[in-house]
DNA sequence: ACATTTTGTGCAAACGTGTGCACAATCTAA
DNA sequence: TTAGATTGTGCACACGTTTGCACAAAATGT
């Protein structure tokens, strides 16, 4: 037994009007004498009507419902960020559909029925979804928006945070302290942001690399989360003779917080070594995890608010805009207690 | 210049059949001959036709969306169960639309309009909604879900954890390791876990209680998280002569493994207390921070995978369920490092 | 062979809205 | 006063599906 909706032809006959006119009276631009509009909206409000978004979408073929894909709520940064975007969202009036892109042939079903509720855009925020599936969006006229994400869709827009500026940061910071031995921690399973983060401080450093003033290592890691970091830190120590203890990097900068975190875990708690004072840990995203006591993480904060804030402007700007958008978050220092002058 | 999709007509054009028998083709149980359905679906398929859910919500006023609310990402245990649920919802073909409930009054807008979707039913997570939501959610026919909250709805399907149990299990760790002064650390700003799980603790303890054995003591923190846990701790020795230290609690019982974390850490690094040496502290939840080796917490897991599935079954279920379901979940003593054998 | 049931398909109405077009009413300008 | 412009409202169709009803064809029973 259906509760029986209040509809705009009940409203309308309340009103001694049409259909048609009540319709009117809740588009802004439209030509309804006042006197009318003010009836009819009273009358609305007074029997409870709401508009049928289901209806309206069939015959607008638009809806306020926005695709939202994400690998996951397993990285820390990726959270924050959807919880900014869901808020803004919201404020907008565009309700998001979350979409778990961690099973990729399931997500592929999922996200074709997701074309069919004539969602107003998909925002691909994480994890790697085949970028076929952003093309099939785009073939249907669906924006698609990607976030710290490669861009292989030239008709996609892309917000991405500068990566460049951070890893740069990182680079002086390290040298500054004094390392000589620096390395960057990554997955080995490539993600546009870690890679994107090491080419550009080995870009950094390139000049002093050449002179051989400084070295560089890759120490790569299984995932790019906790487990990893903490993986990959007991790798390196692992098979390594006391001899050569001398010769391991001091300056470390991984791919992100949640991977240095796992890192610094190893180092205090399974290999009896000490941060910042033998080894000096930099992260990016600055996640909430980071600032507390038992870390002190200095790293490179990408603001997810910005970038929620942008990604909303984006699809508020789509119809108006002629050529995909291409924006950049700015990314910030945050000098905390994982960095300390080179020992040796 | 919107895609033109492709619609049941086209196909059935295409198959010189009715529209009528199109759809048909795709309901299982309809009376269509074999022959024509397998040719139908043939052509479907060939054509790349998907039915138009919108259209189709429109008249069965039934959609695959879910309303998924949650107060914030903030609580480690409501995103793993968030995640959870997601996967599972989209394993069954529902699509969930995440509300934020951090702003109430934004909320009860958004989810009035939310209601314009047919949304199958709603989930409520977290936080504090105003119960009003839920009943009108009710008086228009929408099943709604409680995870793990006050169930003032009687018409609402209830899913909470076993805090009783749980709280007996904590209660009994700490006796048996010998614990005579406790506590119990709960945010002032009362939720329905918080609260139930104090409650059932001092009732595992009432005995002991009254015979003057032990005495409990109610640590209050600002808000159920990190911050509130760690601020409570420092609260707590604040003021605290030290001929009084002998008196205070030396068993921590926390309303969530997230305050636990935070008063944990309040106690190691800003109050140089051990843990747990000098404090025994379990924690509710088994969040994934909890069993990493920075914590090693001692306490009781709730499954969010559970969760997620009794929640999924009972969206299920409720078309041929007449009362609305009451479903606890078994919770489990886990235990680490945080507990051990009272001191004095 | 005929009556009756079963099976398969099409017609048309419904779901609740938006919108082009027509047209009446009011207003403006000479 | 009258022709034309402007304003406000209604009619009717469209969006893409589901489904009750009608009905032809096939199958069944006697």
């Amino acid at each position: 037994m259906t509760h029986k909706n209040i509809t705009s032809a009940d409203v309308a006959r309340m009103a001694g009007v049409s259909r048609s006119t009540v319709s009117r009276c809740f588009k802004a631009d439209s030509r309804i004498s006042k006197k009318t509009r003010e009836r009819v909206i009273e009358i609305a409000d007074q029997l409870g009507y709401q508009v049928n978004k289901i209806a309206r979408s069939m015959i607008t073929r638009q809806s306020d419902l926005v695709g939202l894909v994400s690998a996951g709520l397993h990285d820390p940064f990726a959270v924050v960020l959807i919880n900014q975007l869901i808020q803004k969202l919201q404020k907008m009036g565009l309700h998001p559909i979350l979409l778990d892109a961690s099973n990729t042939q399931q997500l592929e079903l999922s996200i074709k029925k997701l074309a069919q509720y004539q969602v107003r855009s998909i925002i691909i925020t994480s994890g790697s979804p085949s970028s076929s599936i952003g093309a099939e969006f785009i073939r249907l006229n669906i924006p698609v928006i990607l976030l710290n994400r490669a861009g292989q869709l030239d008709a996609a827009h892309l917000i991405n945070c500068d990566n460049k500026t951070g890893s740069t940061l990182a680079a002086k910071t390290l040298l500054d302290a004094g390392h000589r031995r620096l390395a960057f921690v990554n997955s080995i399973n490539s993600t546009y942001s870690g890679n994107s983060r090491g080419a550009f401080f080995e870009q950094a450093l390139a000049l002093k690399l050449a002179s051989g003033e400084i070295s560089l290592q890759n120490i790569p890691c299984r995932s790019s989360d906790y487990q990893g970091g903490f993986q990959a830190a007991l790798d390196l120590f692992a098979n390594r003779p006391p001899s050569d203890q001398s010769r391991s990097p001091t300056g470390i900068y991984c791919a992100n917080d949640n991977v240095a975190l796992g890192f610094m875990d190893a180092l205090r708690h399974e290999l009896g070594l000490r941060v910042p004072e033998d080894l000096s840990v930099i992260g990016f995203d600055d996640i909430p995890l980071a600032g507390q006591p038992a870390y002190r993480l200095t790293t490179l904060r990408q603001c997810p608010e910005a970038i929620a804030e942008a990604t909303a402007k984006c699809i508020q700007d789509i119809p108006s805009s002629t050529s995909p958008q291409r924006i950049t978050i700015p990314v910030k220092l945050i000098t905390r207690h994982s960095v300390a002058p080179a020992a040796n």
